[in-house]
DNA sequence: AAAAGTATCGGTAACGTTTGCGGAGACGTT
DNA sequence: AACGTCTCCGCAAACGTTACCGATACTTTT
C-alpha cells in the first residue's frame, strides 16, 4: 500500500512552497510544503509530495468546460427510483418484472414512482446482463423489388408478437456491405439472423461465425448449400417447371432462360426446372439460349439485347425476376415484337408493376407473408433450442399467374 | 460484520450431526457439529452453524442441470486476451482502439491474439459505458410502396458512411404499435430517431418524449406541426399546385382531390396547393370534390366509387399517392370511362408501376435517395450538437413526371 | 543534479441491470 | 421450547467495456 518510492525524486528538499510561494495541498496528507514538481501528465502538472511521497496531478477549475460536455440529460435509472424510495435496487428491479418475493404495497409505489419519474428500462444494461437482446437480425440484398418488404412485414408480425425486435439491415447487394451488416450484427449481439444473400456472395465464412458462438442462423429465399443451416425456400423447381411448361403449351418453341447467378441456389433450381419442362416436352436445350448473372437493370437490358438479336430468335423468355422481365417487354415494345404473339415472357415474384405493365406479365407469386412468418417462427424456435446446427429445408408453394404475356391468342 | 443474531435460534444445542448422522460442513468454519437446520429458502434446506452463527443453504450436485444450461457459448471478451496475454484490459482496450500510450508490440500482440480468439467487440457494454450506441433508429409507416425503401436506402448511405447503424422499424400505419416502436428505440438507447408518422397518429406524447431526453428527433414526409423539431419535407404546396395545374392546362375543369388525412401536414399542404391552383384558374372549389381520409386500398376503392358515381362527375382527379390513384385508373376501366379523355388522373410519388400502368400515370416524382440523405445527415449533426430542439424545416423539390394519365388527346 | 518530458502500462470506478444468497421477523406446528 | 415455514428485502457479484488516475522507468533539458 505504502510502497517507498525508490526513484530519483527521494531524497528532494526544495519545496514549490517556499520557492514560488504557490499553494497545493497534497491530496493525500493535505501538506502544502514538500510538493515539487515532477513532469507533466496528459498535458497537467504532475507534483510530488515529500511527505507521503505521494504523486498527483493538479486539476485546475474543471466547470467550465468539463461540467458543460457532461451535462448530459439524466436518464432515470432503478437507482433513482429506489433511493427516492428508499429500497434497494433488487427491490424496485423485482417489482418491475413483477416478480415474486415482493409485497404488493411495495410494488406498487415502485410501479407508481416509475411511471412519475417517466423510466425507461435500459435494454443495453439489460441485455449485457442476460446475455440476451430480444432482437432479431434481418439482412436482405435490397429493397427495391416487393418481395423483401413483405417478408420484412410477415416476419415482423411473428416476432413482435413474441416480444422481440427486428434489426433489419440492408446490402444493397453488395458483398462487402454483407460482411460489415453481419459483424454489426453480432457485435450488438442479436438472438438470432435472417438472411437473405447477396448476388455477389460466394465465400460464405462470415455466415459460419454464427455457428461456432451458437446464434441461429437461417437463410430464406437467396440460400447457399455451403453450409448447414435452416433454409426456408419456395418450390422455385416446381415453380419453373410449371412457368416453362406453361409456356410450352402456349405454343412457344424456343425458349430462353434469363436465370440469376449459380453461386445461389435459387437460380440452380429455376434452371433445374427450366431444363427438366424443356426436355420433357422435346424441346431443344441450347446452351446459349441460356443466360446466368447478376440481373441489374443494365445487365439485364445487356442479355435481352443479346437475345432479342439472335439470328434465330427465341419465341419465349423465361426471367428468374419480373423487373428483368419486364425490362424484355420494354425492348420488345422498342423493337415492334409484340407480345405475346411473337415473345411471350414469363417472370418471377410477382412485383406491383408486373400486373399494370401492357398485356400484364404472367409471373409466379411467392408467398411472401409466409416466408416472413415462417422464417421467424424458426429462428424463434431455435432460440430456446440446445442444437442450433441443422440442415432442415423448408419449402413454401408458389402460384403461377398467368396473365396477358404468355397466353397466346392463337 | 460479526453481527449476533439475537433471533430465535440463538439457544440451539441440538446437532444435525449426533442426530441425523449427516454430514455438513459449515461453508464459513468448516465445522461439522452444531450444525442446524434453519427453515427452507426457495426449495432448498437452510442451515445454520452454531458456532459461527451463519446461514447457509446446501447446493446439491449442481453439475447435471446447473452446468448444462449455464453451458452456454463464451463468447472471447477483452479479459479473455488480457490474461492469455498478461496485461490488463485497459491495454487491450487501447489496441483494440489505436489509442496512444501503447506501444507497437503490445498492440500487434494484442491485434493477433484478437484475431486468433475471433474476438468481436461487445457494442453492448461499449454502449452502456460510453452512453452511445452508435445507432440510428428509424421508423417507417410502411413497405408497401417505393417510397420508402429508397428513403431507406439514402439514409442507409450517409450513415454507414459515418459508422453509424441503421435500425429500421415499420409501424404498420398502426399508432399502437408506432408507440412500441419508440419504446423500443428508447430502451435500446438509439443516438437519434428519424420517423414517419402513421396516418393514424394524431397524438404525440410519445415524440415530445426524446426532447426531454436529449435524442435528437427528426420527421420527414409525413410531418406534424404540433411538435417543434426538424423536419425534412417535399415543396408540397408547389408540387400539388403545379399537378392541379397541369390538369387545369389541359383542359379539365371538375377536378376532384383525393387527399390524405388533415392530420398530416402533407396532407394539408397538397390540399392548399390544390385550392390555390382552383382558385388562381377560377375553377369552382366544391366540399363534395374534396375527399380526406386514410387511404388504404378499400378506401381508395370507397372514395372511387363515390366520385365517379357522382351526378356532375369530376372530369380529373389528383390523388394525393399513386396506389389510390392507380384504384381510381382501374375502377375507371371498369366503367368504360376512358382516360384521358373522360377522366385525368394524377398522382403522388412515382411508384415502379405507375410507369406501366394503363396510359401511364402522371405522378410527382420525390426525391426519395435525397430525403434519406437530408435526414441522416441532420440527424448526425444534432446528435453532436447542444441544442437539439429546433423547428426548422428543409424543404426538397419535387419534378411532375407527365404521363398519358393526363395528357388530352384534345 | 534538479526539473521536465516521454513512453508504457495497471488499477479501478463507473455504466444500469439482474439474481443468488443471506438476514430477519412473523407465524405455525410439534 | 424447539423447530419448520413463509414473506419480504438488502447486499453484492456479475455482464464487458472505457477512461480517468496514477505509477514506473526512462531520457532530455535546464
Amino acid at each position: 500500500m505504502t510502497k517507498v518510492n525508490v526513484g530519483r525524486f527521494a531524497g528532494l528538499t526544495t519545496c514549490l512552497f517556499k520557492k514560488y510561494n504557490i499553494m497545493i495541498h497534497c491530496v493525500k496528507c493535505t501538506q502544502v510544503d514538500g510538493i515539487m514538481k515532477a513532469g507533466y501528465v496528459r498535458g497537467k502538472q504532475r507534483y510530488l509530495c515529500k511527505w507521503c511521497n505521494y504523486y498527483f496531478t493538479h486539476t485546475e477549475k474543471d466547470d467550465s468546460i468539463e461540467s458543460l460536455v457532461k451535462r448530459k440529460r439524466h436518464q432515470t435509472t432503478i437507482i433513482d427510483i429506489a433511493k427516492s424510495l428508499g429500497v434497494s435496487n433488487s427491490t424496485v428491479s423485482r417489482a418491475l418484472h413483477g416478480h415474486a418475493d415482493i409485497s404488493p404495497e411495495t410494488r406498487q409505489a415502485v410501479l407508481d414512482k416509475a411511471a412519475q419519474l417517466d423510466y425507461q428500462p435500459n435494454q443495453l444494461a439489460y441485455s449485457l446482463v442476460k446475455s440476451k437482446t430480444n432482437t432479431i437480425g434481418m439482412i436482405v440484398p435490397e429493397f427495391q423489388n416487393q418481395f423483401f418488404p413483405n417478408v420484412i412485414i410477415g416476419a415482423h408480425e411473428v416476432l413482435t408478437q413474441a416480444g422481440y425486435n427486428l434489426t433489419i439491415m440492408q446490402s444493397n447487394e453488395s458483398y462487402q456491405v454483407e460482411i460489415s451488416n453481419t459483424k454489426a450484427m453480432l457485435a450488438n449481439r442479436i438472438d438470432g439472423l435472417l438472411i437473405s444473400l447477396t448476388q455477389e456472395t460466394n465465400n460464405f465464412d462470415h455466415l459460419s461465425v454464427f455457428a461456432k458462438r451458437g446464434i441461429p442462423l437461417i437463410q430464406f429465399n437467396r440460400v447457399c448449400d455451403q453450409i448447414d443451416v435452416p433454409k426456408v425456400v419456395v418450390n422455385d423447381f416446381e415453380a419453373s417447371f410449371k412457368a416453362v411448361e406453361h409456356l410450352i403449351l402456349n405454343g412457344y418453341e424456343r425458349i430462353a432462360h434469363l436465370g440469376g447467378p449459380l453461386t445461389l441456389q435459387v437460380s440452380q433450381e429455376r434452371l433445374r426446372g427450366y431444363r427438366a419442362a424443356m426436355e420433357k416436352y422435346g424441346k431443344p436445350i441450347q446452351d446459349h439460349m441460356i443466360i446466368q448473372g447478376m440481373l441489374t437493370q443494365q445487365k439485364a437490358r445487356i442479355y435481352g439485347q443479346y437475345l432479342l438479336d439472335l439470328a434465330e430468335r427465341p419465341d419465349a423468355i423465361f426471367a428468374v425476376n419480373d423487373s428483368s422481365a419486364i425490362e424484355i417487354m420494354l425492348m420488345a415494345q422498342e423493337k415492334g415484337i409484340s407480345i405475346p404473339n411473337e415473345l411471350g415472357v414469363v417472370g418471377f415474384s410477382d412485383n406491383a408493376e408486373s400486373a399494370y405493365i401492357g398485356p400484364g406479365l404472367t409471373t409466379v407469386r411467392q408467398p411472401t407473408l409466409q416466408i416472413g412468418h415462417t422464417t421467424a417462427e424458426w429462428v424463434l424456435q431455435l432460440v430456446d433450442a440446445d442444437e442450433i446446427i441443422v440442415n432442415e429445408k423448408r419449402v413454401l408453394s408458389t402460384e403461377l399467374i398467368v396473365r396477358g404475356s404468355s397466353r397466346r391468342c392463337s
